[in-house]
DNA sequence: TAAATTTAATTAAACGTTTGTTTAAGTTAA
DNA sequence: TTAACTTAAACAAACGTTTAATTAAATTTA
């Protein structure tokens, strides 16, 4: 699916505020003003509300995808320092494209909208499988443990990145960090994030040596 | 605050629907039709639609403080059988209460319902307080390692938990489940997370014997 | 205790907004 | 001269909240 600038105009102005005040809290009306358009041209290009929800995730899909596979099939580093960059390149993608990521957790916790659940699922499924084969890998080279449950850390790799950022203010907060300018406070909580995931990775999957 | 039973089976009404289809996804006249009441009620009995919500959340913040600060005192159990206890007692909770932890992480999503949130930031700095005085008794006792960041370690067991509850459905099909008991597949999904979580947390937070 | 009075609970109807979507007229570009 | 784009206006439906009337419960008075 190809899509004109304006149309990648509204998709982007709609994620944010999607994001914002989630898919219910923004109206068409909020997004036409934010975007500079008429009301009717959500409907005109995306047949409805709805379609333009799916146009959002539709473009993300893939791109983590074709991101994903060039970085398995890439001979020069070990499985464990692939893990590494995964890791690195989720955190930074979550931190980036926050907005996105919110609104991806939104629609997971919803219950409506099935066609959009079935394109993160999918999304899901090819992103994990391809993670399995990498684990196998390492598996295989003696490098990684024999029982490894992907679910389970895959769940901690998003679930935790997810937590840290949907609850970024309650960590500046109790650690008195409110003054330090935001880019400074991020690049430090990145740190804190990406060390912490290397670690609990290290734990469940690597061999003593 | 005290509630009479219509003003908590309204409150029960409103949680359960609420997490089903978010705050803005749920109008008054949904919830008055699923408790049988009049949608006059809410706004008679509290104020408005966010004075309902702020009313659930209340209704949970004691009942929480009130088991952590039990455990803690608790002195017939080490400080890392302790933590087990919270990783269940917070596994059970969050099957138990499925509804109510989806409304959770859908208001910590939103950036409206400012008073909510303060709410919530106020639960998890108490509950998160207390959890640093349990992780400091350890270091004391040489059972915990020194460096040891408690927040990231708290969005690990949030953001794990929550991750797998709301993609549990996900969980179910890859793993070909989907033929299971509702209860059954359940009890192995907690299972499975608790191990999961207890090895994570024995590996950030325990010496070396 | 019985009746009278006050307070609380409950209702249906209506309020003014806002919602997503459609229409029909207009403009621009091919 | 088509076709694609863009617009303002209108649509019915749904929204949160308020109103005024009515019923039920509690309290006071006799």
């Amino acid at each position: 699916m190809e899509y004109t600038d304006k149309q990648v105009q509204i998709i982007d102005t709609a994620q944010d505020l999607f994001a914002e005040n989630g898919y219910d809290g923004t109206s068409i009306r909020d997004i036409a003003k934010a975007a500079g358009i008429n009301v009717a041209m959500v409907s005109y290009y995306f047949g409805s509300k709805e379609g333009l929800l799916e146009a959002i995730f539709s473009r993300h899909a893939e791109y983590v995808r074709l991101k994903l596979e060039n970085l398995i099939q890439d001979k020069s580093q070990s499985p464990f320092q692939k893990m590494e960059v995964i890791i690195d390149s989720y955190i930074d993608k979550y931190f980036s494209q926050q907005p996105f990521h919110k609104l991806v957790a939104r629609s997971q916790l919803s219950n409506s909208n099935k066609p959009v659940k079935d394109m993160l699922n999918d999304m899901k499924k090819r992103n994990q499988d391809l993670i399995k084969r990498l684990i196998n890998e390492g598996q295989k080279t003696g490098e990684f443990k024999k029982n490894i449950d992907v679910q389970m850390l895959m769940s901690t790799m998003l679930g935790t990145a997810n937590q840290v950022m949907t609850t970024q203010d309650f960590y500046r907060e109790v650690n008195n960090m409110t003054d330090l300018p935001d880019e400074e406070f991020l690049k430090i909580l990145k740190k804190k994030l990406r060390a912490h995931l290397q670690a609990l990775f290290k734990a469940i999957l690597k061999n003593e040596d």
